[in-house]
DNA sequence: GACAACATACCAACTGGTTGGTATGTGACT
DNA sequence: AGTCACATACCAACCAGTTGGTATGTTGTC
């Protein structure tokens, strides 16, 4: 019977410890007792790895982006033939990521950037890496789309696959707001229909 | 010589400096005694308005309910004769207030409820009220665009004002998280072409 | 119209608990 | 014997909230 890894450092426990508190609660309101407490571990393991809260709130965003990365790496998504379906694919995907507790599947860098955005220039230049870096997987996709069916408009690629996360970021606040999946869920589909018009109509051309 | 009310009462003192306060830093890393030293009155004064500093987030939530309908209810985009027009008047004024430094323009509740969905339910909800509530404001005109084009699609006119508001609060998270408005303005046109296409496009009619 | 009785609006000083952060200790491994 | 990875014990600053008080209405009564 494998035993899949129940040894982690301090270090990574604190890291995991604060994907599922800082989203909970928010960076500000969590504290580093809390964080200790949550992970198992002690104040001087924290101080230990971690020179400020304001670095945990660093290395936690590129923890972030480190599990989302892989999650999006290894997810079926990119198996369509068509770059178009891939993208298409994509936001079905996240719409699928839409389960459970609210906590669970929002977004971290999200969540941290609101509060800090302002007050700590780290962790806002980590949180804009980890979603720009995410959107930027999603650009050579939604490029060769347009590559694809000769679509010359009058926005970018990179516009477009910083759309997809403009609309999910908004949707997991809508969620928060009214404590349900549904309105995001619902946002995730005009998303999508945004795209599939926007490679089936000839008005996704330039207009007026 | 009419003098412009230069004389406010500590309550609303307090809830204007909390709309700036609170938009830069947060709610939970904004501390009481911050709120009144920017507001200039004292600590015995807040807490005689209110109850704890919960209570003040409400009153803050429904207080930027009050001046964005205002806001809103007094702004140009009324004025078409076509609804459709007047929802794409609204995109386009929403693009206009991307102005200014972004605790400026970015939205107290999106900004509040991220903090407090899970800890503070009755601010979860004045936040809720004030996005649905603005949303609501749309949703007639969407629906009238809907009835004077004919169109029965498989989204409906609510889905649709919600959506425009989790585009504009996604916004603004990017927009936090770049520093710069670029990214948040190209989100908004996307949003406009989205609509433009909904109503323009025989594809925005249920496919598949 | 004077005055008691009460309410409202605000203030300065204080409190107990919590905060991020530090200083020092300890056991395991090299 | 030195260093890495953590634990224990502690601190000064700060936190939300409380206290006791003042100044200024407002209202009913004679």
């Amino acid at each position: 019977m494998s035993n899949p890894a129940p040894k982690q450092n301090a270090r990574t426990k604190l890291l995991d410890a604060a994907l599922s508190v800082v989203r909970t609660k928010g960076f500000s309101a969590t504290s580093v007792d809390e964080l200790c407490a949550a992970a198992g571990v002690t104040k001087g393991a924290f101080f230990h790895h971690f020179k400020s809260k304001d670095e945990l709130g660093v290395a936690a965003a590129d923890h972030w982006s480190q599990m989302t990365g892989e999650l999006f790496a290894g997810a079926p998504y990119h198996q369509p033939a068509d770059p178009l379906d891939r993208v298409l694919a994509y936001i079905a995907f996240r719409k699928e990521l839409l389960q459970g507790e609210l906590p669970e599947y929002t977004c971290l860098v999200g969540t941290m950037v609101q509060e800090t955005y302002q007050t700590a220039p780290a962790i806002r230049a980590a949180c804009e890496r980890s979603i720009t870096g995410h959107a930027a997987t999603l650009e050579a996709d939604i490029e060769a789309a347009m590559r694809d069916r000769g679509l010359t408009p009058d926005w970018t690629a990179k516009s477009l696959a910083l759309h997809t996360q403009a609309v999910l970021q908004g949707a997991f606040i809508l969620a928060k707001a009214t404590d349900g999946v549904e309105i995001a869920a619902d946002s995730v589909d005009h998303l999508h229909r945004y795209i599939e018009m926007l490679f089936a109509c000839p008005s996704g051309q330039a207009r007026q």
